[in-house]
Formats: structure tokens, C-alpha cells, sequence
DNA sequence: ATTGACGTTTACGTAAACGTCAATTACCAT
DNA sequence: ATGGTAATTGACGTTTACGTAAACGTCAAT
């Protein structure tokens, strides 16, 4: 019963470490993505203080990592996200980055499909070699 | 009318540099794979001389690549696919590595469904905002 | 006053996945 | 025999994404 709140989403602000924990990466990967210009924590004279909206970053670069981007096709990601202005060539654009985004995930799609039928496929023939192992006791059964 | 039969597969062995046009990567990337284990070409004196089942392994090679996956991940993979023999505890461990990359494919496939619907999302304001600077021409459509 | 926990910057190290020469060698056509 | 083209190995370079260590500041508790 204490405790609780840090894990929770509830409060406003957190401390690099309690990210870390959360997250479970290293303080040094939070600065890194930092440097790279994925996050930007409020300061506190040296002290970093990341908000609701840096935590919801971090997501996206964990779940984009999970995904096999790299760190810059992650900002230009992010960058879709939270872009408000825009003329309309500039919009153009940007539906193309969009666009682009789209045809990658789909094209990861279709791989994760072939990959998990084939895996489908190996799993079935191993059940099938344990069962010849484990069923010759009594000729065979149906 | 000729040529053609280089882009098809019914030639049972390919050069270095045909599969590397082929699969649009450097006979250098090739090479590389075979030090890492992933394939092993025949051997004519110096030259390697590819197999259809050379081919198959390329293209698992270059389907793990695009899912993120590191090459000793796409190692185990490949193992998984052709791999013969097998006594019970060894395809138990072997259902285990199965279970493993579904669950890893799952999540991918997780991750890639929520970041297709927050590109519509962000596609969706575009469009409006891209409405909104040619349409007021003429008051409000609708 | 000191210890400990946590934070900072700076700098160098490292593993993965190739790229890029360089120096040879093999094969083919003229 | 002689180019020209394609292949080989070996060595070193490069990029990405951090890890690791050093050296120091800050603050609260003992």
C-alpha cells in the first residue's frame, strides 16, 4: 500500500529514473534518445523532469524500436504526430511521408504473416514427430 | 525475348552477383551472411555456385531484416524451418523457440495495428486542415 | 561532516551489419 | 597471349544505439 503511485500515470512529472524503471531501459538511453532530439524533458536547473507528453515519446520509440525502425525513422514518425501548422504543400507532403509510413507497417504486415503460417506449419510437423515418439506403445491410435 | 530466364526461378543454380541483382543487395551483404552461418553455397574451385534452397534463405534472410529481426535471430529462424531430427526433449525445447517468436510476431503485429490507426488519425486532421485552406472560397461546403 | 542516493557531463568503448578498398585470381573472348 | 569482366579474400572504415567509466554536483539523513 505505498508505492503505488509510481507506477501509476496519475502524476504530472517524473524523474529519469522512475523511467527508466517503468520503461525498463537505462537512464543512458533516455539522454541518448534526448541528444537525439526524440525527447525533450523540462529542466530543472541540471535535473531533467519529463511530462505526461515525454512519457508517451518514450512509447513511441519503444514500440517503434519493438518494430525494427531506427532512431531517426522514429522522429520522423513522432514528427507526423505532432505537427500542427501546415500550407498546403507542405500538407502534400506530408500525407506522402504519411504515405510511405503506411506501405512499410503493411509490408511488415504481410511478413508477419508469412512468418507466423510457416511457424505454424514447423509447429504442427514437431507435434507430429512427438506424438510418433510417444504413441508406438499400442500400434496406433485412430 | 531473352534474359528472362535470369529473373525466373526455374534455373536450379545462380551466381553471387545474379542473386545480388535480384535481391537488390551487395554480393558483399551475401558473403557476409555465409561467415555469419546463415547460408552455405556449393563451391566450384573459388566461385559459389547458389541453389534454389540458397534462394529460399535469402529471401527469409531479407523477410527477418525488414521485421527488425538481428541476424542470429533470423538465425535461429532458419533453423527452426529445416531442421530433421529430434528427440522428445529437443522438440520440446524446439516447440519453446516456436512460442517464443509468435509471441515476438504478435506483439510486432500489435504494435503495427496502433500505429496504423494513429497514422489515419494524423491522415484524417491533414485532410481537414488541407480542406480548410481550399475551401473557403466559397463559404463552407456541406 | 559524512555518507548515500540520485543526478549531471564528457569521453571513450563496443557489437552488429555491412561498405569500401586492395590485391589477387579465374574465366572468357578476341 | 591479352584484355576485360567477375569473383575471391583480407583488412580496415562506418553507422547506429547505446554501455561503461570517470569525475563531479545536490540534497536529505545520520
Amino acid at each position: 500500500m505505498h508505492g503505488m503511485e509510481e507506477l501509476l500515470a496519475h502524476r504530472a512529472t517524473w524523474s529519469i529514473a522512475e523511467l527508466a524503471r517503468e520503461f525498463g531501459i537505462t537512464t543512458r538511453a533516455i539522454r541518448f534518445y534526448e541528444a537525439e532530439g526524440l525527447i525533450e524533458p523540462e529542466r530543472q536547473g541540471a535535473q531533467r523532469l519529463y511530462h505526461p507528453r515525454d512519457r508517451v515519446r518514450l512509447k513511441l520509440i519503444l514500440r517503434g524500436k519493438r518494430l525494427g525502425f531506427t532512431l531517426a525513422e522514429i522522429r520522423e514518425i513522432i514528427d507526423l504526430y505532432d505537427r500542427e501548422p501546415g500550407e498546403a504543400g507542405q500538407l502534400q507532403h506530408f500525407l506522402d511521408k504519411i504515405a510511405e509510413r503506411r506501405a512499410d507497417l503493411e509490408q511488415k504486415r504481410r511478413d508477419i504473416a508469412l512468418t507466423l503460417e510457416e511457424l505454424s506449419d514447423v509447429e504442427a510437423n514437431c507435434r507430429r514427430r512427438l506424438d510418433e515418439l510417444a504413441g508406438p506403445q499400442r500400434g496406433r491410435e485412430s
